[in-house]
DNA sequence: CTCACTTTGTGCGTACGTTCACAAGCGCCT
DNA sequence: AGGCGCTTGTGAACGTACGCACAAAGTGAG
């Protein structure tokens, strides 16, 4: 959010943010279906499988170049590689991740980030009782470390995992310390160098979305008690 | 993504998807703001703790209804009862979280929840050594039991925290037992009928997002490496 | 070689989201 | 009471995204 040029390069070049963030998903997809043993897949299959209209991901695909091949489809492999070059992830990313409570536990074990390129360099804690201790083969770090471990690993993205209270200071250091892009699981909105590309997740926020929506549906009229309110609060207040 | 009617309403009324989706961001910091004693908040001061730009802001709250007070600001107390009522928070919802590995525990454990109307009810793996055993004050029930729990305590909400291998048989377990709404932490695209509603958080995402920017930063010229392949290939191939 | 069929790549209309800029409204000071 | 300064709420312009529908381009049969 914080990098949005588009206008990029000689030919109008720069991938749309809305598709950068779906070919990720278009990936998944054609890994799921190389592994199934298919060859070439057509827009209207891909599309299917990654829950998005052919339409959208034709167009998303072209902005990559021309990958397919009329009256056939795609080649499995080669749009594969073709994605993974244009999300740089032919290339190895060395990760820290700060915080290892459940979630950062859960984060260090999961497998779905090495099989894409990401490599999980450094772990950083500050409970002492954590320090020296190995997850997922990697040797815990205890704070104070912070930055050595992220220049001698040449780290570039970091991760997030602590408490809310101590978010922002992490992300200080890390960015004091050469991070350029920062995965945030903490529930503050951070603030960095515009320069630093943060991205957020937030549980509670999703949840919230859902309530929304399922509050709605509550409605048999189309209309909740919340919306009646309101009307009767402007018809009286102003 | 499922639901999205704009116009419901006698007057124009529905939330844009994007404002509902933000609406949580303004509740944490005017809940932050609250704590710290502060009573009444402008537009500008809001937008800059939330992260947003502050005609951003006074649109997205304008959806609500008016509640600010023109010279003054919006007091903060009103503001987040209205940002609650919007959002359905002022009831509770029971949810189920499926899944107890490290991520699962790291969301029963995680307080944002219940501070947010959201009640944990039950929890649910098929891990014979975890059934029986209480997490942050719940008891896990076995696999078997899903739709029991679900309807024992009328779960509209439903947390998939499982392997990605089973994420679609929760689901549409979940969805058979009731269940309208669903968090999914799977890195799979879930099927399920149009009336449910599904939102994805994945962190392997998140990361090849991060990635691709990175990759960007790395252009001193403003084109990479992966950019001039492309062309390259667009000249000769085609 | 030609024709029928399939599927990509994209021009275009529409809808959605963001931002600017300012009129309307409120409180305070004199 | 009146004027001044501040802040909201919103009309309007702009930019982005989506999806239809079709021309372009490929395959394979006869």
């Amino acid at each position: 959010m914080t990098t949005s040029d588009r206008s990029r390069g000689p030919r109008g070049r720069g991938i749309p943010d809305a598709t950068v963030a779906r070919l990720p998903v278009y990936l998944r997809a054609l890994s799921t279906l190389a592994d199934d043993g298919v060859t070439t897949v057509s827009s209207e299959e891909l599309a299917t499988a990654a829950g998005v209209n052919s339409a959208k991901l034709r167009k998303d695909l072209s902005y990559l170049g021309s990958y397919g091949t009329r009256g056939v489809g795609y080649d499995v492999d080669y749009l594969v590689y073709q994605i993974s070059r244009e999300l740089g992830l032919t290339q190895d990313w060395p990760v820290v991740i700060v915080g290892l409570g459940h979630l950062g536990h859960a984060l260090a074990n999961y497998g779905g980030f090495a099989s894409r390129g990401f490599a999980i360099r450094a772990l950083v804690d500050a409970d002492p009782d954590l320090v020296g201790t190995e997850i997922a083969g990697t040797t815990v770090s205890p704070l104070a470390d912070l930055e050595e471990q992220v220049r001698q690993h040449a780290v570039a993205i970091g991760v997030i995992a602590t408490p809310a209270a101590v978010a922002q200071d992490i992300a200080d250091r890390l960015v004091a310390a050469g991070v350029s892009s920062i995965l945030n699981f903490a529930p503050i909105v951070l603030s960095v160098p515009s320069q630093v590309e943060v991205r957020k997740v937030d549980m509670s926020i999703e949840l919230q979305i859902l309530a929304f929506h399922e509050q709605r549906k509550l409605a048999p009229g189309g209309r909740v008690a919340s919306e009646l309110a309101r009307d009767l609060a402007e018809a009286i207040g102003r």
